[in-house]
DNA sequence: CCAAAAGTGTTTTCGTTACACCCATGG
DNA sequence: CCATGGGTGTAACGAAAACACTTTTGG
């Protein structure tokens, strides 16, 4: 190994990437905001920006996010105090030599799954900002027009990946309801993550006989049509055990 | 976001780090290197390097494992053509502010999965290396003398999690194996990586039964004694489905 | 012959699946 | 009254756990 002589290198950027889902109208979305400026003006691309020196790589994540959106966010050990947060992590690396052709970039890509919001808020920029649904931005359907900028299909395809594989053991599919919500909502959750219909009655025998994955929140709705649905919210547990089953086909 | 003026942001340095895992006397064990020079000069830490301004982040961490071990790394996505090959995946990024006293220093470490080697060879300069078990590093027995130098506990702990978790629901655990192995040997990996024993006959059934997992190489051996065993190398699946099970306790 | 490890068969138990059926509301 | 979604009961199936038993080597 070389001494330790950083001026010896090039200088590396590093930045982060957010790859923000949320389900709406039954369907995965994902945050896309639209580029200003070369390369890949006009593209789509994932939010996110430069870690300043005295960051962490969490909190760089966590202002992005609420630069662009407003939302809060819940890093993975917390214990989350006081009202909805969405639920971040980080995802993975990606610092091709290529990846960017102005200079080398190292971008640490973060997840972040949150409840359907009213609108997404524009930033301090005037940038334009939506939620697509993810099958368009990967063009898993009839081909987008403009294919998002850099390496973030790749990246958001991971970051996809990672909450569909997530959901099964784990009690993150919480994340994308609101506070209180019913099991029916959560069941649709599922079913827009996964892509696949599951049986109701099953579904609802699993996710209440799982001991701390909900608790009832006392109330019940009815705001899905039909008989009074009960309403819960997430409860203490993490991991699932046993794991929900997605479907083969 | 702030326009594209990397000047503006002071220098980051990314560096790969190593957590190289092999199975040695029914144990599982990591690479250490013992630092020649401050900071924590004489504390065990995990290899790696800088990356360099061409490079990719998994060729950097390919280029480090050669370097301190002579092995050759596969990566994730490839076939690997010819002779036993190591398994690398990217683990995570550590990039607190004052992971490193001298420089803000971002790490990008990676998992390596290895079968037991006659010896580690020791790299161009002449520091020591050595297998050590990763409870003794961790410290779960009897305390160590010296804790690991940085946040290297930590990576160590997040990579030997990964490990745990990973050889439940995919074929990795043949990457602690040689290329041909026995059914009892994988049975005994298993058993040093999540620290339990298991049924070697229900263990047996399950792995023979499981499509793709084992190929039969042909051969029997009786080098753990008793009735010759059957060999076996490692088959085309990689991911495991039903999962093998961790028992609770 | 005995110890040790490999491998097979069988029973019990538990969780999922598939589906019949009832409940409570709005229109 | 009927459509809609919520929720419970139950039988069939499959995988895993527990364990009795046979096989094949070395000492």
């Amino acid at each position: 190994m070389p001494p330790y002589d950083p001026s010896a290198f090039a200088p590396f950027a590093v930045t982060v990437d957010l790859v923000v889902l949320t389900v709406r109208e039954h369907a995965l979305c994902a945050l896309a905001v639209r580029r200003g400026e070369p390369p890949f003006q006009g593209c789509w691309a994932l939010p996110g920006g430069f870690v300043r020196p005295e960051e962490d790589l969490a909190e760089a994540a966590a202002r992005e996010l609420a630069e662009e959106t407003g939302l809060r966010a819940q890093q993975s050990g917390d214990a989350g105090a006081a009202g909805k947060e969405a639920h971040l992590e980080q995802l993975a690396t990606y610092g091709h030599p290529d990846r960017d052709p102005r200079m080398r970039v190292v971008s640490v890509a973060h997840l972040v799954l949150a409840p359907d919001l009213p609108a997404p808020r524009a930033g301090g920029d005037a940038r334009s900002v939506r939620w697509a649904p993810v099958e368009e931005l990967l063009g898993h359907a009839g081909q987008q027009a403009v294919p998002l900028a850099f390496d973030h299909a790749q990246i958001l395809a991971d970051g996809v990946e990672r909450a569909r594989s997530k959901i099964e053991y784990s009690s993150l599919a919480t994340a994308f309801c609101p506070e209180e919500f019913t099991v029916g909502e959560l069941r649709r959750v599922y079913e827009a993550v996964w892509g696949v219909a599951l049986d109701p009655r099953n579904f609802h025998r699993k996710v209440t006989g799982t001991p701390g994955f909900l608790v009832p929140a006392g109330g019940t709705t009815t705001r899905q049509g039909g008989r009074p649905a009960q309403l819960f919210r997430a409860g203490g547990a993490t991991v699932l055990n046993p794991p929900m089953l997605r479907p083969e086909v």
